[in-house]
Parts: C-alpha cells; sequence; structure tokens
DNA sequence: CAGCTCCATGTAAGCGCTTACATCAGAATC
DNA sequence: GATTCTGATGTAAGCGCTTACATGGAGCTG
C-alpha cells in the first residue's frame, strides 16, 4: 500500500506543466467559465484524464468559499418514513452536484447542535432540518455562520424559520375527524414522545383540540407517549385494552407503533375494526400488508425530502428567498378504522 | 441577512490578534498537541469563546490532508435493513469525530461510481461500500488515489478487497437447511435482482448449490428475481402459487419480499406455514409484528455498519491493515416455515 | 558567568485551488 | 504606421489553516 516516497495525488500544477500553460488556464478549462482556445483545452483535458487528475474540493472550497456540501440531519433513520424522506433529500442534492452530510440526531438536541457545529466546521453551504425544536443558541449558531437552514417536518408559519412540510395539526385532525365521524368518542392516542418531538406534539395538540371541540374531555389513560418501535406501540394498546372501558378507536400518530397496536389486538383476540378502530400516519408501505390494512394519513416524505433540497439549492444559486413550502396530506382509508358499533358502547 | 459588507467568518488569525498571540498558538490550543503555557491557553480560549470561533475544516484539511470524511455508498434506504446500517455507520464515524458523506447508488455502478468520485474529490478519508460488485475501473480509481475502502453485505474473502460482513451463502444455507430438514423439496426463491446485487446473487447461489446437493434440479418456474418491494414479493408468490404444483414452501432472500409473499398467502386462502413455508431473510423489527411471525435469517447490520466504521477509522489511526471480518447470523424460528405436511405433496 | 537545555512561542512557507489584474499578440481603425 | 481594442493567457496574491524551524528567555551546570 505504502510506497516508498510519500504519496502525492496530481495538482492542477502538475496538469498545467506537462500542458504547458498556467495553473489558471486549466482552471478555467476545469470550470469552463472563461472561453478558452479550442487546442488548448483539448490539450489540457487530454492530460486531465491521461493522470485521472481528481478535482480538490478542499482547496477549490477554500478558495470561492462554496463546499458544494448540504448537511442533512434527521432524528433517525429506523422509521422508515425518515429513511425516504432521506434517500429523496441525497437523490435531489446529488442531481444538483452537491453532496450530503449525514447526521442522525437520535432526538437529541445536544446531538443535533453537535452535528450542526460539525457540520458548520464543513463549510456546509446549507443545513436542512428536522422540526424546529432546538435551542435558540443553536438557531443563533446557523444565523452567526450564515448558514442558511430550511425545517422539514413541521411547518413553523413564521418568516424567520423557512419551512418544506405538511401541517401536522391539519394532518393529524384528518384522522381525528374520520373517528368522530364514524361515531367514536372514547379515542386513545399513541404518539411519540412530544418532549422531543415537536412533530408528536402537533399530533398530539390536535387530538386534544378535537376533543376539546367535541365537549370530551381529555383521559390522561388514553394517551400513550413512546418511541417509534412497533413493540412500543404493543404495549401502549396492550394498557388500553386492559382498562376497564377500552377507547373504540385508537390514533396512532405514525403507522410503526399503529402496527404495534394493531399486532396486539391480534394478540389478545380483539378484532380491528369491528371491537375498536386504528387509524395509523405516515402511511409507510408496509400499511397495506399489515392485516387489516392501515387506515393512514399519507404524507409526502419523498416529496418533502425533495423540495427541501431542491429549494435550498435553488436560494444558493439565485440568492431567491427561502420561502415556506405547505404540503398537502391526505387521509387514505382501507380496512382498520370504521364506525362504531353500537355494542362497543 | 446581507450585511453592508461582505460577510466574513472569525478566522484564527482574528483570534490570534485579540489574544496577542500567533496564529501557531491558537492552532496549538486548538488541537491541544503541544504544550500550551496555560496562561496563554485560557486567554485564546477566551477569545474563541467570545467569538464563537468554528474551525474550517475545509482549510485543516487542506493544510493536513485529513478531511475528517468518510463516505458511505448503499444501495437504497427504503430497505430498512440498510437503514439501520446507515445509521450505525453513521453512529459509529460520529463518536469518532469523523462526518459522513452520505450516497445512494440506487443499484446502479454507473451512479455509484459517480459519487465515488465526487468523495474522492471532497478528500474522504475512507469509503463504506456495499458489495463488491463493480467495474475494475471504480476499484483503481481508489486504489490510485490511495483511498481504503471496505466492503460490506458480502464477505470477499480477498486480502486485496477487505470486508465487513456475514456469510450470505452460509446464511441462505441455514435457510435452506431448515427446508430440507422439515422434509421441503418443491422449494421456491424470491430474490433480489442478482445482476445489480451479489448478495442477492450468492443467497441464490446458495440456494441453487443446496438443491442440487439433494439430488434435485433447479426449475426456473420457481425462481422469482424482483425489487425490495413488499408489492414485487406478493406478485411473486401470485404466480408461485397459481402453478399447478405449487412449492411448498418459499426461501424470500430478504424480508420485504417475504412480507409480500406472506400477505399474499393470506389473500389467496393458503396458509401459512400449514400450506406454504414461508422463510426470510434479514429479521427485520417487522418480522415479528406479522401474522405468522416470521421465521428468518439475522443478520447483524447495525454491528456491521458499527464494524465497518470502526474499522476503517482504526486503519486511519494506526495504519494497522484493514483485515476482514466475518459475523455470525443465525436462523430465528418462529411461526411461517413448518414441517412439510403429507397431503401437501 | 559562559555554555547548555528546555520550554513556550513566533515566523513563514506551504496545502491546491481561484481570480483580479497584467500582459501580449494580432486585428481593426484611422 | 501609430493607436486602440480584443481575446487568450499568465502572474501572483490570497483562502484559513498547520508545522518545521528559528528565537529567546529562564534555569542549570561546573
Amino acid at each position: 500500500m505504502t510506497k516508498g516516497v510519500a504519496f502525492r495525488r496530481k495538482t492542477m500544477r502538475d496538469i498545467a506543466r506537462e500542458a504547458r500553460v498556467s495553473t489558471a488556464t486549466v482552471s478555467r478549462v476545469l470550470n469552463g467559465s472563461v472561453p478558452v482556445n479550442p487546442e488548448t483545452r483539448k490539450r489540457v483535458e487530454q492530460v486531465v484524464r491521461k493522470h485521472h487528475f481528481v478535482f480538490d474540493s478542499l482547496a477549490g472550497g477554500l478558495a470561492t468559499r462554496r463546499s458544494r456540501l448540504i448537511g442533512l440531519i434527521i432524528p433517525t433513520l429506523i422509521n422508515s418514513i425518515y429513511a425516504a424522506f432521506a434517500q429523496a433529500s441525497q437523490a435531489a442534492a446529488q442531481s444538483q452536484r452537491y453532496t450530503v452530510l449525514l447526521g442522525v440526531s437520535e432526538f437529541s438536541p445536544k446531538q443535533e447542535e453537535r452535528l450542526i457545529e460539525q457540520f458548520i466546521a464543513h463549510r456546509v453551504e446549507a443545513l436542512i432540518l428536522t422540526g424546529a425544536d432546538r435551542p435558540a443558541r443553536t438557531y443563533q449558531q446557523m444565523r452567526r455562520n450564515q448558514v442558511p437552514f430550511i425545517i422539514t417536518w413541521k411547518s413553523t408559519g413564521r418568516e424567520d424559520l423557512p419551512s418544506v412540510s405538511f401541517d401536522n395539526r391539519l394532518a393529524a385532525g384528518q384522522a381525528m375527524r374520520f373517528l368522530f365521524e364514524r361515531g367514536h368518542r372514547r379515542i386513545g392516542l399513541i404518539c411519540g414522545r412530544t418532549e422531543v418531538n415537536d412533530r408528536a406534539r402537533e399530533r398530539r395538540e390536535a387530538y386534544e383540540s378535537m376533543l376539546k371541540e367535541h365537549g370530551l374531555s381529555l383521559n390522561p389513560g388514553l394517551v400513550h407517549e413512546c418511541d417509534f418501535e412497533f413493540e412500543a406501540g404493543r404495549r401502549a394498546m396492550q394498557k388500553m385494552l386492559s382498562r376497564r372501558a377500552p377507547p373504540t378507536a385508537i390514533f396512532c400518530a405514525n403507522d410503526i407503533q399503529a402496527i404495534g397496536a394493531l399486532t396486539q389486538c391480534r394478540a389478545a383476540g380483539v378484532r380491528v375494526p369491528e371491537e375498536v378502530s386504528i387509524i395509523g400516519f405516515d402511511d409507510l408501505p408496509i400499511s397495506t400488508f399489515v392485516e387489516p390494512q392501515l387506515t393512514t394519513v399519507n404524507v409526502p416524505a419523498a416529496e418533502m425530502g425533495r423540495l427541501a433540497a431542491e429549494s435550498v439549492i435553488r436560494h444558493l444559486a439565485t440568492g431567491a428567498p427561502l420561502d415556506s413550502i405547505i404540503l398537502p396530506t391526505t387521509l387514505v382509508i382501507r380496512s382498520s378504522a370504521g364506525a362504531l358499533r353500537s355494542e362497543a358502547k
């Protein structure tokens, strides 16, 4: 592996020497910005190819103050809805010759802050973030360093916090409305941990305010916050079912937990949707491959990822302001939720 | 956003001036390598904090020829087994102060090659790759640029292609052996596209050679290659079931397709495992949340991701050779596969 | 007290690019 | 033929770090 002499990659200087031009000309050929005599160009290109010259983005970035790097920070990849989002972002960035730095915060603001600082040190040109919930210090850090950022998965409604998202409240409302319209009143909620997840918080708020709207009081025993794991959803459902008056419907603020809940019903011999309706959130591909098929709220994860990257790149290229986008969500009615049966209440 | 004057981040020079030391001393304080007088150190640290100085990795990398960047290239994030792998890699890199460049190749060697070149331009210190199937040119490109790489998800058995993986053949063999031991002889295979996926190829080879070992001839109608989608698995199963003599067992080379297959059985009223046994591969979290629970081969995705990153970083730090690791896999017996019933044959 | 060590710090030359500015040959103008 | 213009190219000063080497003062030694 190690040669006798220290290894040195070819530099533009080497290319320049061999092509008998200056490094400036090599740079011009490579960037194709300024016109270069076709003969010279050809000569340079030949030498570049001959030596498999690879441009040094570190040096280039240092000189131009443009790294062609974008930072993407998500809370987890385990929930495949974020994976779909990340993949779409990466693809969009890639297609514009940007490279993605990936950070997984694991729902920890500390961890996220560390990632952001690290990414800024690497001179990312922009950041794509999940949710808006972070200390003011973190926002200052980005502003101070003039790093544009865009928030995803949560619509901020604030000029100074541009976002590409859907409306979590509205989306959760679609699910809850469905249940109310079908006659359900004793409705449980299973959702993510609201103290570290503002998307879950908004969905929970929608749940609570819809209850209030219908003159129902909040029953804390009907609300379970837990991790994004099938097993957590299952356990939450188990607790709900063991109540003297179990809910007739459950709104799960994500499909992972919904599938956990569904599984528990099956294990407990509780029929879905006859005895209890379950409604999910995300519309994961798996949701049509469980029994019964999951009624859920479709969220445009991939589109959001793509748009976030495109929008931030457009901003970098044109200086156009980063404005917020709100994408629609749709309730996908399948079989896991239905009308309240008389015998259930 | 835009100030009157062009924005300039604080540089080490600014810090040096204000702390009345040279940039060399600032650098020494920041890196903590060379001893610095405690008073001087404190003074510098104060100024650093006061101005929220952020180190410039581009400049630092240019000077040291070490970017603290690692490239991670996977075929997809949609199959959550790769997501788990990627997340573990990222976490391990993060914990050693490395940053991950993420590339998703979508099973395209062209795309992968582009990513690799781009990553080399960004001066990644190492690459973590999926599978060993790529043109010699791509390997040359990495070697020419002295970028160490490690192959994952496939054990190469070659010194010059270090890998952190499990043995796909062995693992697939575990599944097949289980079926043989339970009396199955007409066994179908559903797997990924072997022309773009050498992991799938190895699993298919194991399937074929186990058939041969048992004196069985390969029936092409019993083999389906398709994408990593539930729906693709479902369709493949549909075709199998519509045969005049459907297989009594199916080996699915990944859980996604296995779950698709399972779903199709349910839809077609074919009981699993009574009428047909289904065995998966990956042991995704979802596999215990489907009905019946999936018998599958557990692969150490997260551990592999972590080890790949750690091993490559150790190599960078110590120069220790990158040697290959083979991790064990285990067959997890649940309910979707069972003994051949007499009436089935 | 000359000579030596040792430690903390400074000096300055890069790292591999970009780009403002200078240069220069040839074409065009008068 | 002198002047001006134009287009292609070169020159060289950075970009913000690191680090080999130089420096200089303090503390020892004999």
